[in-house]
DNA sequence: ATCTGGTTTTTTGTATACCAGATAATCAAG
DNA sequence: CTTGATTATCTGGTATACAAAAAACCAGAT
C-alpha cells in the first residue's frame, strides 16, 4: 500500500451550545452561591443577549447544566444556580469517597515512581500553611488519584461528583484544624499506593473522606435555610 | 414563631422535553444496540414528526440525552445512539462495582427484616433457572442494593451507570454457567448485610461486580468492530 | 466506465416569533 | 384593611424560518 499524507479529520466542533456550555458552566462554578446577596436567577433573555446570540443555543447549554444538576429549571418561572442543602451535599461526598477508594485501589501498582512523586508533592510536601493554597493542593490531591487510577470513565464521573460539591466545599470546608489531619493522611495515602496496598489505600481513602462526610454533617451553618 | 402547615409547592412540570426525554430514553435502551442491521441514527425532524412537535423540544432531549452519554451529537452531521466498546464497558462496570459496594456497606445495619427479606427473595429465591428471569432478577438485586443504601444520591448515580451498561450486558452477558456463581455470591452477600458485616458486605458486593468485568473483558465478541 | 467538479438535496445549527403559565401590580368591593 | 378580580408583564416553552455544512447526485471530461 502506498504511504500518504496522513491528515487529522478537522472537523468543525465549535458549536455555539458547546461554548456556552463550557463558560457557564465556569461562571456557575465560580459563584460565591451560599453568600446572601448573589442572585441565583440565570435570566436566559440576558445571557443570550450579553453573549450576543439567540436564545436557542443557550436553552440547550442550560438544558445541559440542568442535567449536572447544576440548575434548575423552573418551567415558565426561571432558572436558578442550585443551593445544595447538607443532605445532598453530605451524600455527595459518600459518592465521592467510593469513587475515590476504587480509584485508589486501581491506582496501586498502577503507577510509577514518577508518578507517585507528583502526588506526594500536590498533597504532601506543598507550600503549606496557607489556607487557600492548601484548599486548592486538596483538591489536586484528590484529582490526581482520581488520574492515576488510569479509568477514563471513574475519572470522569468524580470530576463531575466533585463539581457538584466544589461550591459548598469552597463556601464551608475551611477549618485549619483540619489541615494537620489532611496532610498525615494524605502522606499515609501516598504510602500505601507506593507500597502498591490496595486494600490499605482503598480503606485509607473512603476513610478520609467519609470523616469529610462527618465533619460536614456537624459543622454545616445553616446556609440553606433561607427560602428555596 | 407561629406554626402553619406546610405545603408542597406543587408545579405543574409536564414539558415536552421532559416527556420525549424520557420516551426516547427508554426506547434507546430497548434497543438491539449491537446487531448489524439497527440503524443507529436518530432523525430529528422524523422523531418531531411522528411525535406531532416541533424540533426544538426534541433538541432539548437530546443534548440531556448526549449528556448522559447515551447518545453522540455530530455537529451537522446526525445523532446516533452510542455504542460502547469493551473498554467503556468494563470501565463502567468498575464504577458500578465502587457504587455497590459502598451501597451494602451503607446497607448494613439500616435495614430491617423486611427489606432484607425482599432482596433475598429477588436475588436468591427467586423463580430460578430461566435465563431471561434471571437475567431480569439479577438487575433487580443489584438495583435493590442501591435502594437500600437509603443514600439517595448513590442511588441515582448508580442508575445512571447502569443505564450505560445496560444495552451490552443485555447483548452480551448471559452465561448459564455464570448463573449458579451468582446465585451463591448473592446469598453471600445477603447473609453479609443481614448480618451487619458492612466490611464483609462492601468486599463481596466489589468482588462480585469485578468479576463480571473480567468476565467481559474475556467474552466481548468483538461487537464493536464496525465503523464507529 | 471512471474520475472530477460542481450543483442539488438533506440535515443540523441558529435566529426569530409567538404562546402560555406564573407573578406582581392595580384597583374595586366588602 | 382585607379580599378578590382584572390586567400587565415577565419568563420559559414551543413553533417556525433561515443559514450553513455535509452528503448525495449528476453531468461532462478523460
Amino acid at each position: 500500500m502506498e504511504t500518504s499524507i496522513n491528515l487529522e479529520p478537522l472537523r468543525q466542533t465549535f458549536t455555539l451550545k458547546e461554548r456556552i456550555y463550557q463558560v457557564l458552566r465556569e461562571a456557575i462554578l465560580e459563584m460565591d452561591v451560599y453568600s446572601k446577596n448573589t442572585d441565583l436567577r440565570l435570566d436566559e433573555r440576558k445571557i443570550a443577549q450579553q453573549l450576543g446570540i439567540s436564545r436557542t443555543p443557550v436553552r440547550e447549554a442550560l438544558v445541559r447544566l440542568e442535567n449536572e444538576n447544576l440548575i434548575e429549571i423552573k418551567s415558565r418561572i426561571g432558572v436558578f444556580v442550585k443551593k445544595r442543602n447538607i443532605e445532598e451535599v453530605a451524600e455527595l461526598v459518600v459518592v465521592w469517597a467510593a469513587i475515590e477508594s476504587m480509584a485508589a485501589r486501581l491506582a496501586c501498582g498502577n503507577v510509577n515512581e514518577e508518578e507517585v512523586k507528583e502526588l506526594e508533592m500536590i498533597g504532601v510536601k506543598g507550600s503549606p500553611m496557607n489556607q487557600d493554597v492548601y484548599s486548592e493542593a486538596n483538591i489536586m490531591f484528590h484529582r490526581k488519584i482520581l488520574q492515576l487510577s488510569k479509568c477514563n470513565m471513574l475519572n470522569k464521573i468524580g470530576e463531575d461528583i466533585f463539581a457538584q460539591i466544589e461550591p459548598a466545599r469552597r463556601h464551608a470546608m475551611r477549618d485549619p484544624a483540619r489541615t494537620e489531619q489532611s496532610l498525615s493522611d494524605h502522606a499515609e495515602i501516598v504510602n500505601a499506593i507506593q507500597s502498591n496496598k490496595p486494600e490499605v489505600a482503598a480503606n485509607l481513602v473512603r476513610e478520609h473522606t467519609l470523616r469529610l462526610e462527618k465533619y460536614i454533617r456537624k459543622t454545616w451553618k445553616n446556609l440553606d435555610t433561607e427560602k428555596n
